[in-house]
RNA sequence: GGCCCCGUUGUGUAGUGGCCUAGCACGCCGCCCUCUCAAGGCGGUAGCGCGGGUUCGAAUCCCGUCGGGGCUACCA
């Protein structure tokens, strides 16, 4: 663990430590969400939670070319899933509004007006090609980027260039100096005078670009820390230097504290890319994680709550967690370990919760119908039992439940489940049914007594008669039962699962089976 | 190419000069338990990128080097 020291400056870096805390997460709304994109706004409120402070969610939709209305949409099924309650944004409103940037657009123009008027901000008119064409003639890089070359373009040169019909962007003219600032992650990072070029904030439309709207926005919102992902490490300097404009023009107070977060890395040390099927959230949540796993999991990626231990509930994450103490190194995402950590999660649940957790992934399935009656839901609750130590995401209790689910004359026998039957088998049928027969299959009585249809009882009358009866090892003995019953060659414990089926049913699969081997 | 970030077992991490013959978890392997599969218990495998320094002593500090990554738009 790392900590830095507090910043040294009051009108440069936020002080807030409290509830005066105010972070925000800003995703645009492209595509489905990413699970990188989850630990960003997972941190974020964690941070706000711990603190006391607030959580502003925006949205910032300022390309029309690749926003969309239902990924805005499901930006918010993802925060509500998760349990990521924020207290400003879309849907609760707040006293910054409104959070989406597209209802802002004469906040920009007027923020824009006044840093023009202020001399912060320049009109632009070289395009891509002429830059290009400077460098190479002074046989520089031609790479380097824009050249500010009009800077300080005379008012006769700019008439000039729009009685050619150009339209200038706008660009801010960056400071003649190194630019240095304390991440909370990663300790002092400085950026060297000249290496950013100045950059354009308004295009020549007069469309403003993330590169305006991101900081005038988290400064009238009164964002005291910004923590993103490492990937926009490399704009903070020009956000820096356009937030000393803001301050200059009265729109910012101060400029915030940065943290960058550390990547989220696929196989082979490439950043997750939302073309990979595991940096979809929402798969996930289909393959049944749960939102205490899936916290806890990305929480994994660049935190650590103790030396010993690794699980932890959401509410544990909010009190422990420190965004000094997030790790600066890229963590790559391990599927096997996420799903060991929901598995987890699973068995820390009480039966009734993981049952009800089951209900909607079953009725999905069509395991179970969209109305569940109270019988139905009681024998589920005895089974889950069965499967809560069996599964790590919550689609694996589909083939184990199922069989609960269907009629005996219906149960579907799977061919490696029928492959492992032997030559005995219809006799180890033949016996256990003389066996189980004696059972009484009575429903227990209310004041006791009368259950002989126990899990205890029929594995007792089942040992005597195969094991001991017939001289079988017990695992051949049984195995036969188990493809009887479940139709599968793996299966929740066999002797319990014959006592929720009930005698009927477990007699008439055994027969079942006999008369087909 | 330029700028910036990062570097502890396969993966995620603990570690802030002596407690480290480097801890934990996942994975993997083996054993125990066992009606299958799990769970659980026990054990094993494997790591400080490299090279110099500073120091009585370095995973921890410094320098260099190598490697990986991000950004480099009138996208966000």
């Amino acid at each position: 663990m790392t900590t830095h020291p507090a910043p040294a400056s009051a009108t440069e870096n936020s002080e807030a430590t409290g509830a005066d805390v105010r972070v925000r997460f800003c995703p645009s709304p492209t595509g489905t969400p990413h699970v990188g994109m989850a630990r960003t706004a997972l941190f974020n409120w964690a941070f706000a939670r711990h603190h006391g402070g607030t959580f502003v969610f925006r949205i910032e939709d300022t390309d029309a070319a690749r926003d969309s209305a239902e990924s805005a949409e499901q930006l918010l099924d993802a925060l509500r899933w998760l349990g990521l309650d924020y207290d400003e944004g879309p849907g609760v409103g707040g006293p910054h509004g409104p959070y989406r940037q597209s209802q802002r657009r004469e906040i920009y123009a007027d923020v824009a007006t006044r840093l023009v008027e202020a001399g912060l901000v320049y009109e632009s008119f070289s395009t891509p090609e002429e830059v290009e064409a400077r460098h190479r003639a002074a046989g520089r890089d031609p790479k380097l980027g824009y050249d500010n070359h009009d800077r300080d373009l005379t008012e006769e040169e700019r008439a000039a260039y729009r009685a050619e019909g150009r339209e200038p962007v706008l660009r801010l003219r960056m400071p003649d100096e190194d630019i240095t600032f304390v991440d909370l992650v990663r300790g002092e990072v400085t950026f060297r005078a000249g290496s950013v070029p100045d950059f354009v904030v308004v295009r020549g439309n007069g469309q403003p670009l993330y590169t305006l709207v991101n900081p005038v926005d988290d400064a009238l919102m009164r964002i005291t820390h910004v923590i993103r992902g490492e990937d926009l490490l490399s704009s903070t300097p020009r956000q820096i230097a356009l937030y000393r404009a803001l301050v200059e023009i009265g729109v910012a107070e101060r400029v915030p504290v940065f943290a960058h977060l550390p990547l989220v890395l696929g196989e082979g040390s490439k950043k997750l890319s939302k073309r990979d099927p595991q940096s979809d959230l929402f798969l996930h949540r289909e393959r049944g994680f749960v939102r205490e796993g899936m916290i806890n999991y990305l929480a994994l990626l660049g935190w650590a709550i103790g030396p010993d231990r690794d699980i932890f509930t959401p509410e544990e994450l909010v009190s422990a967690f420190d965004v000094r103490a997030v790790n600066p190194n890229p963590a790559r995402w391990d599927q096997k370990k996420a799903e060991a950590i929901n598995a987890d999660h699973l068995r820390l649940l009480p039966l009734p919760e993981f049952t009800s957790r089951l209900l909607p992934v079953l009725r999905e399935a069509g395991v179970l119908g969209p109305q569940s009656g109270m019988g139905e839901l009681a024998r589920l609750e005895q089974v889950a039992e069965l499967i809560q130590t069996r599964i790590q995401v919550l689609a694996e209790a589909v083939p184990l439940v199922a069989p609960f689910y269907v009629r005996g004359a219906e149960l579907e026998i799977a061919d490696e489940a029928r492959a492992q039957l032997k030559d005995d088998a219809g006799a180890v049928l033949d016996a256990a049914l003389d066996a189980l027969e004696s059972i009484s299959g009575a429903f227990p009585q209310p004041l006791g007594g009368g259950v002989e249809w126990t899990a205890a009882r029929i594995e007792q009358a089942l040992r005597e008669a195969l094991v001991e009866g017939m001289g079988l090892k017990p695992r051949f003995a049984f195995g036969p039962l188990r493809t009887a019953v479940s139709g599968q060659r793996i299966s929740p414990p066999l002797f319990e699962s014959m006592e929720i089926l009930g005698k009927h049913e477990t007699l008439e699969r055994l027969r079942r089976l006999r008369a087909e081997v």
